[in-house]
DNA sequence: AATGAATGAGGATTCATTCAT
DNA sequence: CATGAATGAATCCTCATTCAT
């Protein structure tokens, strides 16, 4: 998407945007910004503060219902962005390192919790798990989109949580 | 990449380029064209029939295996324009889905053999579990590349193996 | 230099430049006055009024005194201005022209008084003369400049020294 | 001027200049280049194989003779162009730098020989003296093209003729 | 088949200037 | 007086594509 297409959506003049951002990499960057403060908001549709095995279900069900609201099935910003980045653009990297590193430890801090509780396999690693959950987001998105379709996503989220509950003590 | 830097990495003139391709997008067609013979032919490092518990390890692991080998965490070819493909090209989204089709083929056939042979779940869907290995290898791709780092990769194909081998009967 | 640029520089908002300057080019023009102004001024460290011959040394040596004193050696402002000029900026034009002459004008009154004192050539047309060393300075300063180096400028002013000075009686 | 008008000028379509030069800062180098090719080509209607005093006459006088040939007055284009370097320009600045030692050495070289033939002032030092006339020359169209007017540099011809002449021996 | 010059639409960015507050 | 957001023309540059040789 160009700069100008950007300003034809928005209606607004081509120097508003040098304004604002520095250059066009500004702009992903302020998409990243504000991903990340949605994200902490309170408007955030997805729960964080995960403290149940049903906030962890939802948690995971929710990319389903997010894709369902699309018109078409959508891949993960951050991830779109992210595969995009160049290798000179570490503040970029930083940054969504950083907003996938916020949703990995919400998914770590649970899973520690319920080691702890005794409701959660003992051997297990929490961080491990949470790429493996990670890794579910990203790529179910990515087959939906491909596909256009969202059943990868949901066959795919089905058998994480099948996963994760096999591993409740 | 433009055409001028492909062909600079190639060494030919800008004319064979539209003498072989009659735009660009030929060029993203030869691309999987080529990334759909190879995974088919001989040379290819992914075993496709999959015979055994063994092979299915193996095929998993391989991009792991691949990741290592490249100075830098890729994305499958297939996912990256797969994601970047616009509404209207259409024929190159079918191309992919092809490609994407084969691998999961070669899972569903292992599966239901598996099946048949009393050796797995009988309730689990082949396919669905094709789904979720192809979105997890995607997704765990996608997050090497983002994170610069295979461990997301290996953390992922960990618990999918896992998660396999515990459906076994 | 943009305007943005400039108005970093000193600190103010944009509406104060357009509240000051009819547009850009009113602000090269307060720079020209500004110049002339200071070289009128008791603060000009360049005696215009040259009443000796050690005062015209002084006069020609001070570009080189004010070239050592800048970190690095700068061409005269009214030379780089004058030369950028477009052939519709005859205001400008004629306010450099107002300052070189006053230089000029001091250099001639001098050659004048040393005439009419019996000390110098009275072959020789003093505005001519006067012409000869705003060149030769100009010219100097460029060089200057160009081979970040004052030694050009340096050699210059010592050949127009020694040239003047055979023109003492 | 910009590339647009360059290209304007030329008739040829925009990305041509691209295809040539690397960037605009391309096109000043391939002016500098082809400056100095051309003072160095037996077509260059300035003899740089200074043998007489007829020859430096000569040379010196060229300036006055050029200037007239223009619609206005012109100043050197090296100069202008060396006096708009920025300080990363270090490429454009040292190709600079030779065109303008290459008019220098033919100058210094003329001197030496008068030197040596007892033509000439022993004490004077060559290399200083011929700053002395780039400074003329720099300085002289420079004045020229402010005032819009051949005579400053007229003058300044004249003088420095006069000069170079009281140190013939 | 092969080469690379030529084209021109489009994309990113700058900048003088205006205007609402 | 003062601020900085808004505007849009102009500028530099890229790139897919065509064409003459």
């Amino acid at each position: 998407m160009s700069v100008d297409e950007i300003l034809e959506e928005s209606g607004t003049g081509k120097g508003q945007f040098y304004h604002y951002f520095k250059a066009k990499e500004g702009l992903i960057e302020a998409v990243i910004d504000n991903f990340d403060s949605f994200m902490k908001s309170a408007d955030c549709p997805i729960k964080h503060d995960i403290q149940s095995w049903k906030d962890l279900e939802t948690f995971l069900k929710y990319f389903i219902q997010a894709t369902k609201g699309f018109d078409q099935p959508r891949a993960c910003p951050m991830g779109m962005i992210g595969t995009g980045l160049d290798d000179d653009q570490s503040g970029l990297r930083d940054k969504i390192n950083d907003v996938l590193d916020y949703s990995k430890s919400a998914l770590i801090k649970f899973f520690n919790q319920a080691k702890k509780n005794g409701e959660f396999n003992q051997v297990v690693n929490s961080e491990m798990l949470a790429d493996f959950c990670q890794s579910m987001i990203q790529g179910g998105l990515v087959l939906a989109k491909i596909r256009k379709d969202v059943r990868p996503l949901e066959n795919t989220v089905k058998h994480v949580l099948k996963y994760l509950k096999s591993l409740r003590a």
